[in-house]
DNA sequence: AGTCGCATGTCTACACCGTAGACAAGGCCG
DNA sequence: CGGCCTTGTCTACGGTGTAGACATGCGACT
């Protein structure tokens, strides 16, 4: 069986998914499709490109809103499903969150965020604005959930020298909750904005 | 001259400022201190421990806001701050970004955040998230500020693939504007949040 | 059918990385 | 003085990404 782009993310994804965003070295890769660390640079220019690739394929498993919902719900699914994809592929979810969405998997997803914004009510400047800012928010709230375990120990450092500040006690960091609070925040301000936009124009 | 954990800190925060994140290697730091790479292990348990200094040291340049602003501005102003910071030291940005204000330095700052949320009406749980979400967003902000000239060109890839969209053309990724628009819809999902708390105690 | 070229995989080698562990020089203290 | 402890040095190990030369096999064209 020859090596193939996919083959090669496939298998970049199931050993990072094991082992780690470490493991994903271009010789344990190698070894784990048996070959050559070398054979990998016949189908990707270099490491970066591949796990670009895997980014994409990962960011696939981000399910599409119903067309009925409403545009703010929407937003919540696509989110919402990002980050437990970023929960299923801890290993690449570093890279996918650093980096824009150049795939046209990913292309997918943010073409379904553009729409709802524009719903939204939101003019269109305005709409690529809010949309970097989920994006911005969404890619920070995945690397918290991802690792949230070394990271929490780290916090707690944090909330126990800050005595007598309201944050007393620190929620887990990165939980689901925590990430659909920072997302009502948001939606919240967008909805406000739109209505705004609205008002403008109809007065006009 | 002997070494010192400040000494060390300094050198490798002016070489990250000079030759970027990559530059900040073991052995180029010793070089640049003109010392043995291994004599920085007297001073620091490992590399990242290091950069966690230097991380502190960074946050330390975020300017403190007035006392007499309102809540938003001082939320607004420390924001603001620690994107300049961020592109003033485009080499550690990424690790500041990465991890909790756990350096001392680092404390003062989250303390002012908390104490403007508080004055905004959140209940104390939800000033707990909303700094999260805060520091999430500015965290997600800070990276895409600092490499915004690399990443300009593959927004640019998206931007081009997604033709019809709202967001033909796209904005410069990372600008001060765009910054602000997201920390504009935070803040009046917080401001939102905050007037609903409010009523609620005042009814009750 | 023969031959050329190209795609694919292999091998070796380079320059770099973080850091463990043994050793040397200097200051301080009993 | 002798001992110790801190600091810096040196060497070495196992890892990294990847450049460049080489082998092999398959498809196409004459």
């Amino acid at each position: 069986m020859p090596l193939s782009p996919a083959s090669i993310a496939q298998a970049t994804l199931a050993l990072g998914d094991r082992e780690g965003e470490k493991a994903m070295s271009m010789r344990r890769i190698a070894a784990e499709l048996g070959c050559d660390p070398m054979a990998i640079y016949r189908h990707f220019p270099n490491r970066e490109a591949l796990l670009d690739a895997v980014a994409d394929a990962v960011v696939d498993e981000v399910p599409a809103p119903g067309d009925e919902d409403s545009w703010d719900e929407r937003i919540r699914v696509v989110l919402a499903g990002m980050r437990t994809v970023a929960l299923r592929h801890p290993g690449i979810a570093g890279h996918v969150a650093s980096r824009p969405p150049l795939g046209p998997r990913g292309r997918r997803v943010a073409g379904t965020l553009f729409g709802a914004l524009a719903e939204a009510g939101l003019p269109p400047a305005d709409v690529v604005r809010a949309f970097q800012a989920l994006i911005a928010y969404a890619a920070a709230g995945l690397q918290m959930a991802v690792d949230a375990g070394e990271r929490d120990a780290r916090w707690q450092q944090v909330s126990d020298a800050m005595e007598g500040l309201p944050g007393d006690q620190m929620p887990v960091v990165g939980s689901a909750e925590q990430f659909e609070y920072g997302l009502r925040l948001l939606l919240n301000g967008i909805r406000l904005e739109g209505e705004q936009a609205r008002r403008l124009t109809r007065e006009r």
